[in-house]
RNA sequence: GCCGAGAUAGCUCAGUUGGUAGAGCGAAGGACUGAAAAUCCUUGCGUCCCCGGUUCGAACCCGGGUCUUGGCA
């Protein structure tokens, strides 16, 4: 048996989870892109040691930094995590908000995507170029992918073209053909959403927490090594970036980081309501995590239906 | 108190030689198949401060008022 339990970030996804994972005698497998990271703690929000000692948890501090990680390989370890857990007997209570990761688990991605760095990079220095020189190059040998991306998404043009230049074959072609988990395990989709403007104080209520905690000093520990792209652009690094080179003040640094993660959660949340295999549960400020963890309990025998948590 | 500047979308502002207005940011909605905490798309009727005047017609011109702001006292 595997439950989901994704939302919004600061929707209070991981305290559930792990009342969950207590009472049902689960693990707790990661469904974040940015705690697999071992220098990022504060930035990713991360459980406690004593909590990751209290209960298994699977995918976090699983790579460095300086490592490239995508969906791909959280698909690997991730999935290879949850058989495991499912063949010693035991419950896979998969917790995050990265939604493509969930629908990576779910869906599954096309096979032979391999990232060629070589091309990639010539890529992207075209594009830096002229995106529309290579958005033409994509109408003539991928018109499917053409007609999806839009002529100024440079992430998604490259990757079409990257995949074309390395196999010869349209990723059009090549995305047909996916397979996950979903009809072949049993298991349930919860999802958790709060009112907008009680996420939005959440999350700014975090964020200066991990001011307190010490973010400062992990972004200037993580600038002294060569991280990758992807952990570049995490929240948290540009906006303290900025601060320690003089570009704004600490407050700025803490409104940017708040506008940024508010963005996000709007993105999360659109990724997630299209998705009609989720059961959605609405919380409120009372909400304790023990309680919605009964409700979710309570929701296992039932049929699916949507619940709110008075 | 005097002189000047300003008052337009939630915020910062642009604009119309008079024909009832538009950018950026925010906000909301959407897309998403190996960077996804990424990358992109869509959405702006708002007493153009108030009252009067001129005019076919004023947010734009004129007069008065209110408030904000700079300088001088």
């Amino acid at each position: 048996m595997i439950i989901f339990i994704v939302g919004p970030t600061a929707v209070g996804k991981s305290h559930i989870a792990l009342e969950l994972a207590h009472c049902l005698q689960g693990e707790i497998v990661s469904c974040d892109a940015m705690q697999v990271y071992r220098q990022i703690t504060i930035a990713s929000d991360k459980p406690d040691n004593k909590t990751l000692q209290s209960i298994p948890h699977h995918l976090i501090d699983v790579v460095s930094i300086e490592e490239e990680f995508n969906v791909a390989s959280y698909r690997v370890l991730a999935e290879r995590a949850i058989l495991d857990i499912i063949r010693r007997g035991k419950i896979a209570v998969v917790c995050g908000g990265s939604g493509m990761y969930m629908a990576a688990l779910l869906d599954g991605i096309f096979e032979g995507g391999t990232v060629d760095p070589v091309i990639r990079q010539r890529l992207e220095a075209e594009a830096k170029d002229d995106l529309r020189r290579l958005y033409q190059r994509l109408t003539e040998v991928d018109p499917a992918s053409a007609q999806k991306i839009k002529s100024n998404d440079p992430q998604r043009i490259i990757r079409a073209l990257e995949i074309f230049d390395a196999t010869g074959v349209p990723i059009s072609i090549l995305q047909q053909q996916r397979s996950g988990l979903w009809g072949k395990q049993d298991m349930r989709l919860i999802a958790l959403n709060r009112p907008r403007h009680e996420l939005y104080s959440r999350v700014e209520a975090r964020i200066d927490e991990m001011f307190k905690r010490g973010l400062i000093e992990e972004v200037k520990a993580v600038r002294q090594k060569k991280m990758t792209t992807t952990v570049s652009k995490l929240i948290g690094i540009p906006e303290v970036s900025g601060f320690l080179d003089g570009q704004h003040t600490i407050e700025q640094a803490q409104y940017l980081m708040k506008l940024h993660t508010r963005h996000y959660v709007k993105r999360q949340l659109t990724w997630f309501r299209r998705d009609t295999r989720l059961e959605w549960i609405d919380l409120v400020q009372t909400s304790t995590a023990q309680h919605t963890a009964t409700i979710i309990k309570d929701l296992l025998h039932e049929r699916k239906s949507s619940h709110c948590v008075g």
